[in-house]
DNA sequence: GCAAGGTC
């Protein structure tokens, strides 16, 4: 009797393998790929692994003008990046051939489900399904695992059905209406734009429009804010006055403001109330994939893509756990101790790990994840890592190790006065003790000098200041707190949403760190709800949800699913048909609007062009042939907002990693611009001697070490004069 | 090529 087991990735068919026997033995096919074999009396069972979809869909016609007609081929006919998926269905076909018995044992989730399935189906012969059975386990521990294996259940043809109908329901929006919108430029322009729409990227562009317009209609409003410059009464030698603001706040009545400015003049304070007290900071929680895109982007301007290829990479060295994961749990089958242990082979991991309170209890978040727990180093130490894999893997050790830590506590102390009969206070904040955030070394320390005020003190007030002051629109999303916005409403997936944006980029929708939205990205998105409101919405993914819930439930069949999304994808196609120059046009104009970067000496306007001869891109004038004013642009450079202080016209950045440059768009201005990723150094530690660099925390900007992680010196900027001179002493 | 979803 032969029995085959599919996995849905390399990683869980090993922790399937060895859950099932101790007496295993792992074979190769090919040089890559990994499966296991168990011998027993009257059974062999064979473990193989999928590496996630193995099929995706294509039109059976590509000459079709739509494409409702639809067929499953191997991924890696139709992406050629997927070229290492091949080596896998070769496997899954050699090895799962004939067999007795399969047992499906992807992730019970609808796109596992579908996952095994098609492996089954078309690796393994359509027979192959109608004797296979289902693995069901919510964690790959070794517990769940037997249980499934020994508890089988059929394999749930809805759940599969389901997963057919939103790969087939998305290709038909996704590919469909992006097809239309880029022949609707052809028809009118006769040009080829690459221009995409879907379920997913559609509503996302649409927040950030959304957000754009808020910007776009801010009005501004004066508002004043009246502060209390006073005495450093009690430390004479710190000649910076004590700044207190009145407790009225943002002033938006002029005439208040006015007339609380001149009943202080000439007044002293006197103190009302000084008030002490202290708060516990938890510990932060385990790093879920959104956590460590987060953090790694407030901490190093890492964009989430960038987090998840490096922490994928750390992954399948070994280094680090499963990075797509949704988990801010640590389980104590992890082995806590035994991670420890192993990390302690490094001296600095070590002094953390061993200053660790006896009882070691992780601090968790919410969220759950039904394969996989919070990101975690394994407490195998990489021998070599660039400098951005090892920012990313200690990120993972600290954030893990400080989980575990004693809580931080903060001293807040509040001064409130009087001055005449108006009300002034006072904050200040520092660490009072440190706890994990010793362990923790991306996060700001406070330690804001606390002048000694008390109760019925009189204090000369040096000045009473009337700023005026601007309200400020509504914040630009970037990178990461889109990610966060996502994850709020439920869109995409947590491995898809990096891809998602980085696909907004790409197809130059949007641009900037803090995101701005391009004429052609608001131009799609007032085509789009105009011709199919559905898509610009997130109605249109709770509206699949629903259906999806639907056809697992047996309650609608996915025929039904599939004709319903035809026939609006078809009404919405004729309604874009009809309006093709019009869409075409503005399209177009946008697309050309979201090229300008600059004004001509003639009066023109600088437009980035590609020159198909040269296969490269380069600045030139609209006027032309009239102008023939010219800028080359070198490989992989991009124009930037900003403007070159010297002549006017744009930056442009180019070259790689650490090495790119910032440069005036005209390589003959020859003013001095220095590299963008160099960090500045204002000073020597004291401690060590190494460069002191200017870093960007969570709560802004404070002084590290180089040398950091093993020397810990770190400041707020205004204290550092002191702290240095304090070591001198 | 176009989507979104798995994965290395």
């Amino acid at each position: 009797m032969h029995e085959v087991i599919i996995c849905e990735k390399p990683k869980s068919a090993e922790k399937i393998a060895q859950a099932l026997s101790s007496n295993v033995k792992k074979m190769k096919y090919g040089r890559k790929v990994n499966y296991w074999e168990i011998n027993e009396k009257d059974k062999r069972i064979t473990i193989i692994s999928a590496v996630g979809h193995l099929y995706s869909l294509t039109p059976k016609n590509q000459k079709e003008k739509v494409y409702f007609d639809l067929k499953w081929v191997p991924s890696y006919e139709t992406q050629k990046n997927l070229n290492y998926v091949k080596d896998y269905v070769y496997a899954i076909k050699k090895l799962g051939k004939g067999a007795d018995k399969y047992i499906h044992a992807c992730d019970y989730d609808i796109e596992g489900t579908l996952i095994g399935f098609n492996a089954l189906k078309y690796a393994c012969g359509e027979n192959s399904i109608d004797i296979t059975s289902r693995m069901k386990f919510s964690t790959l521990t070794k517990k769940d695992l037997i249980d499934a294996y020994n508890n089988q259940i059929e394999l749930d043809i809805n759940q599969v059905n389901g997963g057919i109908a939103r790969h087939i329901v998305d290709f038909y929006f996704g590919v469909n209406i992006s097809k239309a919108l880029t022949t609707a430029v052809r028809k009118a322009k006769y040009r080829y734009l690459q221009l995409s729409a879907g379920r997913v990227q559609t509503p996302t562009l649409a927040i950030l429009v959304g957000r754009e317009k808020e910007i776009q209609k801010f009005v501004p409003e004066p508002y004043w804010l009246i502060k209390a410059l006073l005495e450093n009464k009690y430390e004479k030698n710190k000649e910076e006055d004590i700044i207190a603001d009145h407790v009225e706040g943002k002033i938006f009545d002029p005439e208040r403001a006015e007339k609380i400015f001149e009943s202080c003049q000439g007044a002293d304070s006197t103190v009302d109330k000084v008030k002490l007290s202290e708060t516990i900071r938890k510990p932060p929680i385990p790093f879920n994939l959104g956590g460590l895109q987060s953090e790694a982007h407030t901490v190093f301007g890492f964009s989430p893509k960038k987090t998840q290829t490096i922490a994928q990479n750390l992954y399948t060295e070994g280094y680090t756990s499963y990075p797509r994961t949704s988990s801010q749990k640590l389980p104590e089958s992890l082995e806590f101790k035994k991670i420890f242990k192993q990390l302690s082979a490094n001296e600095v991991f070590k002094k953390h790990i061993d200053s660790l309170p006896q009882k070691t209890k992780p601090n968790e978040g919410k969220k759950i994840d039904a394969a996989h727990p919070a990101i975690h180093p394994t407490g195998i130490i990489p021998k070599k890592l660039d400098s951005d894999s090892a920012k990313i893997y200690e990120l993972i050790v600290y954030r893990f190790i400080s989980v575990f830590a004693e809580n931080s506590k903060l001293e807040t102390l509040r001064v409130d006065l009087s001055v005449d009969k108006e009300k002034f206070f006072f904050k200040r904040k520092r660490v009072s003790y440190m706890g994990w955030l010793s362990h923790y070394p991306f996060r700001k320390i406070e330690e804001d000098f606390f002048p000694a005020f008390k109760k019925g003190d009189n204090i000369k007030v040096n000045e009473i200041l009337s700023e005026e002051k601007e309200t400020k629109p509504p914040a630009r999303y970037n990178e990461a707190s889109l990610i966060k916005e996502l994850e709020k409403r439920e869109l995409g997936t947590k491995a898809t949403r990096a891809d998602i944006i980085a696909k907004l980029y790409d197809r130059k929708y949007i641009s900037g760190k803090k995101i701005e939205v391009n004429q052609l990205g608001m131009n799609i998105i007032s085509n789009l709800q105009e011709y199919c409101k559905n898509l610009t919405s997130e109605e249109l993914t709770r509206d699949l949800e629903k259906k999806l819930e639907g056809i697992m439930a047996d309650k609608i069949t996915k025929d039904k699913v599939i004709e319903d999304a035809k026939k609006e994808v078809l009404t919405i196609l004729d309604d874009i048909d009809k309006n093709n120059l019009k869409i075409g046009e503005g399209l177009y104009n946008a697309y050309q609007e979201s090229r300008i970067v600059g004004k001509c000496t003639c009066g023109g306007n600088l437009v980035v062009r590609f020159s198909p001869k040269t296969k490269s891109s380069f600045v030139g004038c609209s006027n032309y042939p009239d102008c023939n004013v010219i800028y080359s642009l070198p490989k992989g450079a991009e124009v930037l907002k900003s403007k070159c202080e010297k002549c006017g016209l744009p930056n442009i950045s180019f070259g790689r990693g650490k090495s790119r440059k910032r440069a005036c768009l005209d390589s003959k201005c020859g003013v001095d611009h220095s590299k963008i990723n160099e960090v500045e150094v204002v000073g020597q530690c004291p401690d060590c001697g190494n460069n002191l660099l200017k870093r960007h925390g969570r709560y802004g900007e404070f002084v590290g070490c180089s040398g950091f992680p093993k020397c810990k010196f770190t400041s707020s900027l205004e204290d550092l004069e002191d702290k240095l001179n304090k070591k001198e002493d």
